[in-house]
DNA sequence: AACTCGTCCAACCGCCTCTTT
DNA sequence: GAAAGAGGCGGTTGGACGAGT
């Protein structure tokens, strides 16, 4: 059975995106913000299906997401949160900045799970796969998930609510902590300036006056116009005015820093 | 140098969920 | 309440790349 298609699969181009593409689309949104998908395509004059340029704008173009390879402290993160919600993905993304389903369903499957089966661990279960349990004392070290070390509430919209991970806590992890592991890069990877692609995505050269402008936060009227808020509106309403989750941490990346994201949760709403 | 194999990850597919009419 | 459509999600794929032989 199955849905219709979302778009018009004649002339519809798959594959890899070109750097033209990408400036489209960054162009786009920075200056009309997330609009309808469906017609982002027609209207940023790409051919492509509105979902692929949503995917390649979550998973690679927002200006928030972060680069490399998970730090211990995101990957214990990543595998409470598993323990407590599976895969869900998204929810799991939504509890570590700058990062995304896709790429934390990635790490999971080519790092953490085989970590995990190293250590002994179910990576489904997070239950041992021996009875004896036999784990190195070093694989100890990196983490025991346990459903229990999760506290959950539950929120009004029925979703889970987690402890965010804070800055201080991923800043712990340093290179030298972290040379028996898979590798840990410093936190501070968004966008990485060494990324050909990235620094030419986000150059003043690439991007048109408008979109240019929003990032260089001299726009009196395109700031907020990611969540569809006009200018006038104070911090307060803008955060409130955020439709998920998503956006206000979005919003607060770009534009507040390093503010608490717990105060989301327990005050803007 | 050429080939094979394994790993990584961007992107796609199809189903699910939510919203609108 | 039902139907339709759009966005969102998770599973999977395939190409690029590096390591090993």
């Amino acid at each position: 059975m199955g849905r219709q298609p979302c778009c018009d699969k004649l002339g519809v181009k798959k594959g890899p995106w070109t750097a033209e593409e990408d400036r489209k689309l960054v162009n786009f949104i920075l200056t009309h913000g997330q609009c309808c998908w469906r017609a982002v395509p027609k209207l940023a004059g790409l051919r492509r299906c509105g979902k692929s340029c949503r995917l390649r704008w979550t998973n690679y173009l927002r200006p928030d997401l972060k680069r490399g390879l998970l730090s211990e402290a995101e990957e214990k993160l990543v595998i409470d949160l598993h323990a407590a919600l599976g895969n869900r993905w998204s929810k799991i993304a939504a509890r570590l900045p700058g990062r995304t389903d896709n790429e934390i369903k990635n790490h999971w499957n080519t790092h953490i799970k085989k970590k995990l089966i190293r250590m002994g661990i179910d990576p489904v279960t997070h239950e041992p796969l021996y009875k004896d349990d036999q784990v190195s004392p070093q694989d100890q070290t990196v983490c025991r998930p346990d459903a229990e070390q999760v506290k959950l509430d539950v929120g009004t919209n029925g979703d889970f609510l987690l402890p965010a991970l804070s800055c201080e806590n991923s800043s712990n992890c340093s290179p030298t902590e972290n040379s028996s592991n898979d590798g840990c890069q410093s936190l501070d990877q968004s966008n990485d300036p060494d990324d050909p692609l990235m620094r030419y995505i986000w150059s003043e050269a690439f991007l048109d006056d408008s979109a240019w402008n929003f990032m260089q936060g001299t726009s009196s009227t395109d700031e907020f116009s990611i969540c569809g808020l006009s200018s006038s509106e104070d911090n307060a309403s803008w955060l409130l005015s955020c439709k998920s989750f998503e956006e206000e941490r979005f919003l607060v990346d770009c534009f507040v820093g390093d503010m608490d994201m717990n105060m989301l949760e327990t005050g803007g709403k």
